[in-house]
RNA sequence: GGCGACGUGGCCGAAUGGUUAGGCAUGGGCCUGCAAAGCCCCGUAACCGGGUUCGAUUCCCGGCGUCGCCUCCA
């Protein structure tokens, strides 16, 4: 039996999907590389994916792409190109990442552009059950209908006020009634993308897009729901609240966050400017000793990033290639096993570099990690 | 620069319009051959200036200073 932690409950439970396994991870903004950042929380669902399979399981996973937001108009508007261009751009070039990282490829990867109808008509939903409200030209949730709002991230009110206001949420917006509401749609700029509706132009608000794409592609509830421990607050928070206003269903039974990876003391990031990209690792490394020193943390703990993996993984990828014994399928177990301990990889990795070292064949444990030893 | 949080005895850290937690360290004592541990004892502090008040650390205004955030991004 599997076990993984659930952020909501705030411990390690069980998890027993049925035989068709229903996950959405939010995916990236296509406006720049991708970064070991965004690589760990993919080849981290990545693993859990291939250990599903393994058990027997039909996984449909749904990763979005945003390609309707304000960080890739911001970013086509100094590089005078036009978002969807930028984005497409960008999209291949991780798609091309994810690839060479092996991560397996997904059930479906919707476009937010696609999404459009589909968000028009849930947003009409969640106003209809009278969740939401009209002001000022945008559509606001009204969080005081959603009486479990925070239920996720287990912060007070004051907790995501003060979070809110770190963040960009605009709580002193004088259209919203509480600092928290958020917005589902709002009025576009004079150069963004704009669209119909029946309350007024403009372009969705940065959660609607996951909510409306889950429940197209997967249905009203889902059984796991995954992405970087940055989108707990406010991301998922809104977005499990909005859903559940639209649909009356729990969005989702199991909730999964994947740590930071940080460099320089500081959480890689966008803002902060401290990446390393995996398109330029990819031209100096074996893309399975990224994979591996990745996948040599633990996807709950945050990180720090250190060149010295390189050498490190360069000769465990050596030693794995090594062993001719059979191994009866002891070993494979053992990994696992250990994936079944809350996805521990550094574990199973021990445990076949344990088995590397006295002559064994590692190749199917490994490649339950997603390491693929003969090429 | 903008937004926010905060400035309490050597340090950390609460509460509170008056009688002024607590913890740690220091110091003194008990104990011990010595030391350690343990136990006991000891502290009136509120960044500065102004205001409200019978009375402010607490409320209000101004200044100074510290911290966080300012493309929540996976």
């Amino acid at each position: 039996m599997m076990r993984l932690y659930d952020t909501a409950k705030q411990s390690v439970v069980p998890f027993e999907p049925g035989p068709t396994v229903l996950m959405y991870t939010c995916g990236i903004t296509p406006y720049d590389a991708t970064h070991l950042g965004h690589a760990f929380t993919f080849i981290s669902y990545d693993i859990l994916i291939r250990r599903l399979i393994d058990m027997g399981h039909q996984v449909k996973c749904v990763r979005n792409v945003t390609d309707v937001d304000d960080p890739l108009f911001a970013k086509a508007r100094e590089l005078g190109v036009h978002y969807l261009d930028l984005a497409a751009g960008e999209e291949a070039r991780f798609t091309a990442d994810m690839e060479a990282l092996e991560v397996l490829p997904m059930y479906s990867t919707p476009r937010a552009s696609s999404a459009i109808s589909d968000i028009r008509g849930f947003i009409g939903l969640v106003i209809d059950k009278g969740f939401a409200y009209q002001s000022g030209g945008s559509v606001y949730f009204d969080v005081t209908k959603s009486p479990t709002f925070g239920e996720i991230s287990h912060y007070s009110n004051e907790t995501m006020i003060a979070l809110a206001r770190e963040r960009g949420g605009n709580i002193e917006d004088p259209h919203k009634r509480h600092p928290l509401d958020f917005v589902l749609w709002h009025p576009s700029a004079a150069d963004e993308p704009s669209w119909d509706t029946m309350w007024g132009a403009g372009r969705p608000g940065w959660h609607i897009e996951c909510s409306a794409l889950a429940l197209r592609e997967l249905g009203t509830t889902i059984d796991l729901h995954g992405g970087g421990s940055d989108l707990i607050f406010p991301h998922h928070e809104c977005e499990r609240a909005q859903s559940e206003a639209a649909t009356g269903e729990v969005f989702v039974k199991h909730w999964m966050h994947v740590a930071m990876v940080s460099m320089d003391g500081h959480k890689m990031s966008k803002s902060r400017g401290n990446l390393v990209f995996v398109d330029k690792l990819r031209t100096q490394f074996d893309p399975r000793v990224i994979r591996l020193g990745l996948i040599e943390h633990h996807y709950r703990f945050e990180w720090e990033w250190d060149a010295q993996m390189f050498a490190r993984n360069v000769d465990r990828l050596a030693n794995w290639g090594t062993g001719t014994k059979n191994d009866d399928g002891q070993l494979l177990n053992q990994v696992r096993d250990a994936l079944d301990d809350d996805l521990d990889t550094p574990r199973a990795i021990a445990h076949i570099d344990k088995a590397a070292k006295t002559g064994v064949n590692v190749t199917d444990a490994a490649r339950l990690l997603g390491i693929e030893l003969k090429r």
